[in-house]
DNA sequence: TTGCGAAATGACAACGTTGTCATTTCGTTA
DNA sequence: TAACGAAATGACAACGTTGTCATTTCGCAA
């Protein structure tokens, strides 16, 4: 039929419309300075009249790569998006887009599993999300030609990592407590499972031992206020605690809440740190210190490791990411 | 030298050193059951020992489909985690991978630029997640080769589109309170470009006209608690305010603690009800009523049409995904 | 005008798959 | 054992680009 057109405008069917060679509209493309202006016009009024669009397969076939990044998301959190949009923010200024898979809720993927299924996509390099431990996290290889960055608190034998540096800001903040003249820190942790609240706890523990204090048995919560309000109210009974870390700020504000309910105030009689600072979100006039972890820089070094490994996929290092203590008036000062 | 290996392997290769012909590798790929079992075999080591991949872009190219779903993140907030969870989960059950791209930050992005980027880059569909205007809203037409499917509580004069009924929502969370023998209820609203914000107003609104009240004044806030405490100390002043509906729960919880700090109690003196059912993560024994959308339902719903319309690019549908009142305790019954 | 080097353009192969169609091999029955 | 249909395998083209190298055209000086 007269109507029927053909599905896809290669650009041969151009180079035809425009009276040049296949070669010339690929130049306009690719190196449009070589070109004449009056041809290059013929050929732009051709693309435009006919609705050209470059095809992107034939187009990675040739060049051998696809200017894409795989993202693999084992875990997809809160703060999972600061680190996509930062990820998503350093590709787009480097010209790469993102290719993403997910671990699906109640799978079980491996990192072999997780690079199997992403060497089947277009990308050049990839980038793994993992913020739990995973069964062959130690024997894993990543393929030879595509450069893989995890982004995990551990390190591993091959690839590269990032990540924050969690076991530090722990650190930082009981220091904090510490130098602000309290003699003990509690700590509440987050789900057991989780990486983070691992890191978090290994660094209260480091720092109280650092200067000879043996760390009081962490309270075991499960990221959310309520699990913080029943540590609270534990922690109130007892008469040592001046000092509480909790893993992140939710069940910080939970504690908080504990404490005010037994009639204690903060930070008069405990003072308090969380993590992540985001409570001014939820909480008018928050007082809570905070230690604040950058996601988005996290992803954009993941990125940027990526892109800079692609030629040399086997190359290996290790990223960490500061955090920073967001100061506000949960600690009291207990020297002088 | 020796040791330099052939950077690709192709299925040439794999079937030299199997000893067999190239189609007979590309059907063990593709169509397993029609290859003698020891066939197969000879074929799987061969590709096993030579570390075999297939190329994604020349079986891209001779398929003409990508197996890939385009995603467009005009705006990253917390709501789109869920989102794209439901997305992935969904692209991953009928075999797709996605294929992301961001507006970065500052970048004044159209539905066309958009369009244009993401054509260029291997996608069999698209969807756009918008939560804000954009300039060519109305006029933009999609490629007409690639379904497209936006996500936004705005109708679209040719794409397909899926929303949460947010203005459902508030007209639900409205009549709750009318229900309950409230004679009125006041809005403290989002920020003023977000597209949430303005259908929950509108929603609020129409609820009221329709039971002959009119509607006072909103409240103008940010999202943020401090914005909610803000109208919580105005809306704490007008005696003829018994209920409240806020545009997200961060900002409920600012007003109720501004209402609790004038020595009002919720919800003997005011009711409230937020949006997002998210407070009980960071409040502990949370009463907070509040309209919960379901992110996830959506994410799933927008890639079901995307790839429902993969055949019919140019079909058009609209879906709205209800939301759900969760209740707890913050609304009183002012009936008897 | 002619000649020359540089700029612009073109012909053709190649990237690594899959579809079409032809050919070979196999298992079964006469 | 021959003959046959079905199953298994193979040869070759094609998908739409870009790289290589050859050819044509241009601008300028002699």
């Amino acid at each position: 039929m007269a109507t029927m057109d053909k599905k896809n405008v290669s650009m041969n069917d151009v180079a035809v419309a425009a009276g040049v060679s296949l070669k010339t509209v690929s130049r306009v493309i690719n190196e449009p300075d070589s070109v004449r202006e009056s041809t290059r016009d013929k050929v732009h009024s051709a693309m435009e009249a006919l609705g050209f669009r470059a095809n992107f397969a034939a187009r990675s076939l040739k060049l051998g790569r696809y200017g894409c990044i795989g993202v693999v998301l084992f875990h997809l959190s809160g703060g999972a998006v600061d680190m996509i949009d930062g990820i998503a923010d350093a590709a787009e200024e480097r010209g790469f887009a993102l290719t993403m898979i997910k671990k699906r809720a109640g799978e079980k993927m491996t990192l072999a599993e997780a690079a199997r299924r992403m060497s089947q996509l277009p990308v050049d390099g990839m980038i793994f999300n993992l913020r739990q431990m995973v069964d062959d996290f130690d024997t894993f290889e990543a393929p030879k030609d595509l450069k893989t960055v995890i982004i995990t608190p551990m390190e591993h034998p091959t690839c590269s990592t990032v990540s924050d540096d969690q076991e530090g800001g722990a650190r930082m903040a009981c220091e904090y407590f510490l130098n602000h003249g309290h003699k003990n820190v509690y700590f509440v942790s987050g789900k057991k499972e989780s990486l983070s609240s691992q890191c978090r706890m290994k660094g209260w523990r480091a720092a109280l031992e650092a200067r000879g204090i043996e760390p009081p048995e962490p309270l075991q919560g499960d990221w959310n206020a309520d699990s913080g309000y029943a540590a609270g109210l534990v922690l109130a009974d007892k008469p040592d605690c001046t000092a509480v870390l909790a893993a992140n700020d939710c069940m910080a504000n939970g504690v908080m809440m504990a404490l005010r309910d037994k009639g204690l105030n903060v930070p008069d009689d405990v003072s308090v740190i969380g993590f992540d600072d985001e409570l001014y979100k939820t909480i008018p006039n928050s007082i809570l210190t905070s230690v604040k972890f950058r996601h988005r820089e996290l992803g954009i070094r993941a990125l940027n490791e990526v892109v800079a490994g692609l030629e040399a996929p086997s190359s290996r290092s290790r990223t960490l990411v500061s955090g920073v203590l967001v100061e506000r008036s949960s600690v009291r000062d207990l020297r002088a």
